[in-house]
DNA sequence: AACACAATCCTTTTT
DNA sequence: GGATTGTGTT
C-alpha cells in the first residue's frame, strides 16, 4: 500500500473509490494522471485482473504516457488494456465489427488516402465535370469529416467553413453517402467511421454486457478532449457496470476544431447518476512564479475557469522570461544557446522542451539545432506515414495483403511512366475484378502489350511474383519492393537523398513484425514512435523535445521554451477575428505554459522566416505583432523581458554569420508596449 | 492520354 | 512555399 503515501487525500479518495462513476476534474498539473496511476496499481493490488482494466484518451501521446505511468508502479499492470480511442475502435471491430456490417477484412483510411477515395466518389458523381468549380478533395474531407465530429448538417459546416459553397450543400451531401457507400463496398474505414462503428456497436445490449464482463473498470484520460463520439462511447462502456473514471480540465480543451468541448465534462454527472466529483486544488508541477503567469492566463479568457492554482510545495522560483527578437533566426540561435547552456549546467535535453502553435514555427529552431548538432525528437506535424515516399511503398504492401486494395494499386500504377490517371483506373478496374494472384498476373500481362508503359508494367510483374512467389518474411518482402521502387523514387522526388533514411527506417520498422497485415494496421493506427531526427541519431545523449502544443498535452519538462509568441501564429492567423476560436488558441497558450516544472521561457520575434514570402496573408497574420496573450498587463507584469534587437532591425536574408556575442541583452520594462 | 511548364490558389492543431 | 489547376506540346 506504500504507493498510495504518494497522493494527497483528494487523489487517495479518487483512488479509493473503485466503484461507480467518477469525474475528476481539476487544473493542469494538479496530478489527475497521477490519480490514473495509482488507482489501476490500487485496482490490481486489490485482486483485480489488469486486462479488465481500459484506459482511453484521444491522442496517442498522451495515451503513451498514461500508459507508461500506469505501469510504473505494479508489475503486473503493464497488461492494462488501451491506448487511444481509435485504436481500441480499431481492435474492437477487427473482431466484432461484422456486427454492425463492417466488412470482416477492412484496411484504414488515413487523410490523404480519404481524399483520393473522396475524389473518386466526387469525379464518379460527375461533380468535377460541371463547369462550376467544386471544392477539392481535401476541402470536401474536412467538411465530411467535421460535420460528423461536431455533429453538424453539411450545411452548417459549410456556412461556417466555407460560405463560398453553401449553395452546394446539397451536392457535398450526396458525395457524403457516395463515399460511406464506397467505403463499405471496398472494406474502407477512416478515422471518423472507427469512432463511428464502435459506438454504433456499444450500443447493442448484448455489447455492453459483453464489455461489462470483459472490463470491469475504465478510466478516461483528458476527458475534455472527447468529442461527441467519444462521449457517446464512454457511455455506452460504462452503462452496465457504472464503473468509469473520467479526468480533465476545462480550461485545457484544445481540440474544439474536431468537435471536442467541455460538455462532455459537464454532461458527465448528468449522463451517470451519483457521479462524484472530486476536484483536485494543488499543482504539483510548477513552481508558484510559473503558476502566477498560469493563473493570469486563465483570468483573461472569455469563460471564467475560476481555478486558482497554487504550488504544492510553496516554491517560489525563477521569474518566468520573456525575450522579443528581431527575426526568427535571431531566436533560434538564442535559444539553442541557451539549452546548450542549461545542459552544460547540467540539465540535460532530455528535460527541456521547446513548444510552439504550430510546425511551421520551428522551422529556424530546427536548422539551427541541427547545425549546433543538438539531438532533438520532433513531434507533430508531418506523420512519417503521410509521407510521400512512405505511402508509395507501403500501397505494394497493402496490394500483397488485400489485392482488392483499388487505392493502393491505383498509387502504385500511378508511379510508372506512361501511365496516367486514366490507364491506371483501367488496369485497376480490371484487376479487382478478379480473386487471386494468378488471374493479376494475367491481366498485368495482357496490359503490358502496349509500348508506352509495358516495361514499366513488367518490371511491377516480375517483382509481384517474387514476392508472392513463397512465403517470406514482410521485411524481405519489403527489401524486394523497396529495390524495385529505387529508381522510381530517383526520378520522381528531387531531394531523394533526404528521403532515402526514412526508407531504412521503414525496414527497421518492418523488421519486427511476422506479420504483414498487423504492421499495416500498425503503422497508421499505433504508429511506431519515431520522432527521432536525422540529426539526433547518433547520438546516445536523450534528445531535446520540439513539439506542438497539441501535442506536449499532458507532458512536462523541467524548462520549457513558448516560442513564436505573435499574432497570427498564437493566436494563429486562422482564429484572428472569430471570439471561440481565439478563446481556445487561449486555452493553447494556457496549455503550452502549465507544461513547465521549473522555468519557462515566452519568445516572440518581429519577423517569422517566411514573413517575406507571405505578403499575401499578412494583413489577416497581424503585421508581427507580439501575442494579445502576453501583453495582456496582468500577464506581463508577472515576467521579466529581455529585448534581443539589432540597430538595423535585422534581415531574415541576411548572409548567415553567426555571433553569439554582440547583441546584448537590452533590459526594458514598459517603453515597447 | 500523358507530360512539362506556367498560373493560381491555399496554407493549423489530431486521429 | 507547396499543391493544384490550366495550357500547350508530344
Ligand atoms: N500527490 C503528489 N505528490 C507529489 N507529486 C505529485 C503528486 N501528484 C502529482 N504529482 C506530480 O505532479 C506532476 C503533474 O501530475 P500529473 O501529470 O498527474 O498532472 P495532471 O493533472 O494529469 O496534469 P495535466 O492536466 O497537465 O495533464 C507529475 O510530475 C506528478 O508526478
Amino acid at each position: 500500500m506504500s504507493h498510495l503515501d504518494q497522493l494527497n487525500s483528494a487523489q487517495k479518495e479518487a483512488v479509493m473509490a473503485t466503484e461507480g462513476p467518477l469525474l475528476v476534474i481539476a487544473g493542469a498539473g494538479s496530478g489527475k494522471t497521477r490519480v490514473i496511476e495509482h488507482r489501476v496499481a490500487h485496482l490490481v493490488e486489490n485482486g483485480v485482473s489488469p486486462e479488465k482494466i481500459l484506459l482511453l484518451t484521444f491522442t496517442r501521446r498522451a495515451a503513451g504516457e498514461m500508459l507508461r505511468r500506469a505501469a510504473g508502479h505494479v508489475k503486473a499492470a503493464e497488461h492494462v488494456e488501451g491506448g487511444t480511442f481509435h485504436s481500441f475502435a480499431y481492435k474492437m471491430l477487427r473482431k466484432y465489427g461484422t456486427r454492425v456490417g463492417v466488412p470482416k477484412k477492412f484496411s484504414i483510411l488515413d487523410e490523404g488516402d480519404a481524399e483520393e477515395a473522396i475524389h473518386r466518389c466526387a469525379t464518379q458523381l460527375g461533380f468535377y465535370d460541371k463547369k462550376e468549380r467544386f471544392p477539392k478533395k481535401g476541402a470536401l474531407r474536412k467538411v465530411v469529416s467535421q460535420a460528423f465530429n461536431k455533429q453538424l448538417t453539411v450545411e452548417a459546416v459549410l456556412l461556417r467553413e466555407y460560405p463560398n459553397f453553401l449553395h452546394l450543400a446539397d451536392e457535398v451531401e450526396r458525395l457524403r453517402d457516395r463515399y460511406a457507400e464506397y467505403k463499405m463496398e471496398k472494406g474502407y474505414l477512416d478515422y471518423d467511421d472507427l469512432l463511428f462503428f464502435l459506438l454504433m456497436l456499444l450500443q447493442q445490449k448484448e455489447t455492453q454486457v459483453f464489455i461489462a464482463e470483459k472490463y470491469s473498470h475504465v478510466m478516461v484520460d483528458e476527458y475534455q478532449d472527447t468529442n461527441r463520439a467519444q462521449g457517446e462511447i464512454t457511455y455506452f462502456l460504462g452503462r452496465e457496470n457504472r464503473n468509469v473514471m473520467v479526468v480533465g480540465d476545462d480550461a485545457q480543451s484544445i481540440y474544439g476544431f474536431r468537435g471536442a468541448s467541455h460538455e462532455n465534462i459537464m454532461e458527465f454527472p448528468k449522463r451517470f447518476s451519483k457521479t462524484k466529483v472530486i476536484k483536485l486544488e494543488e499543482n504539483y508541477r510548477s513552481t508558484q512564479d510559473i503558476l502566477d503567469v498560469a493563473n493570469a492566463v486563465l483570468d483573461n479568457m472569455a469563460s471564467k475557469y475560476s481555478k486558482e492554482m497554487r504550488s504544492a510545495h510553496g516554491e517560489k522560483g525563477v521569474c518566468p522570461t520573456m525575450l522579443f527578437f528581431g527575426n526568427s533566426r535571431r531566436e533560434a540561435e538564442w535559444i539553442a544557446g541557451k539549452i546548450k547552456e542549461l545542459r552544460d549546467e547540467g540539465e540535460s535535453f532530455h528535460h527541456q522542451a521547446v513548444l510552439f502553435r504550430s510546425t511551421y514555427a520551428s522551422i529556424s529552431l530546427q536548422a539551427e539545432l541541427a547545425r549546433r548538432n543538438i539531438p532533438f525528437q520532433l513531434f507533430g506535424g508531418v506523420k512519417f506515414y503521410e509521407t510521400a515516399h512512405a505511402k508509395d511503398l507501403i500501397s505494394h504492401l497493402k496490394i500483397l495483403v488485400n489485392l482488392q486494395d483499388e487505392l493502393a494499386w491505383n498509387r502504385v500504377l500511378m508511379l510508372l511512366e506512361g501511365i496516367g490517371p486514366r490507364t491506371a483506373s483501367q488496369i485497376t478496374d480490371d484487376i479487382i475484378s478478379v480473386q487471386d494472384f494468378s488471374d493479376v498476373f494475367e491481366i498485368l500481362d495482357r496490359h503490358a502489350s502496349v509500348g508506352r508503359y509495358g516495361d514499366g508494367l513488367k518490371r511491377l510483374l516480375s517483382l509481384l511474383r517474387e514476392v508472392t512467389h513463397e512465403k517470406i518474411p514482410p521485411l524481405e518482402q519489403l527489401k524486394q519492393v523497396s529495390k524495385y521502387y529505387e529508381p522510381i523514387f530517383r526520378t520522381k522526388f528531387d531531394d531523394w537523398p533526404k528521403r532515402l533514411n526514412d526508407i531504412l527506417v521503414l525496414q527497421e520498422i518492418v523488421e519486427q513484425y511476422k506479420n504483414l497485415d498487423q504492421f499495416l494496421a500498425d503503422f497508421v493506427i499505433d504508429p511506431p514512435r519515431l520522432g527521432v531526427m536525422a540529426e539526433a541519431e547518433d547520438h546516445d545523449e536523450k534528445p531535446l523535445t520540439l513539439s506542438t502544443i497539441h501535442s506536449a498535452k499532458g507532458l512536462e519538462w523541467d524548462y520549457v521554451f513558448v516560442i513564436g509568441l505573435m499574432e497570427g501564429v498564437l493566436p494563429s492567423g486562422f482564429a484572428l477575428g472569430r471570439d471561440d476560436e481565439i478563446e481556445e488558441e487561449h486555452r493553447l497558450f494556457y496549455v503550452g505554459v502549465t507544461r513547465a516544472k521549473k522555468q519557462l521561457f515566452l519568445s516572440a520575434s518581429y519577423l517569422s522566416s517566411r514573413g517575406r514570402f507571405d505578403s499575401a496573408h499578412r494583413e489577416e497574420m497581424g503585421s508581427g505583432e507580439i501575442s494579445r496573450f502576453l501583453t495582456a498587463p496582468n500577464v506581463i507584469s508577472k515576467v521579466e523581458h529581455q529585448m534581443f534587437v539589432e540597430e538595423d532591425g535585422g534581415d531574415d536574408e541576411g548572409e548567415v554569420d553567426y555571433d553569439d556575442e554582440g547583441i546584448g541583452p537590452v533590459r526594458r520594462k514598459e517603453e515597447l508596449w
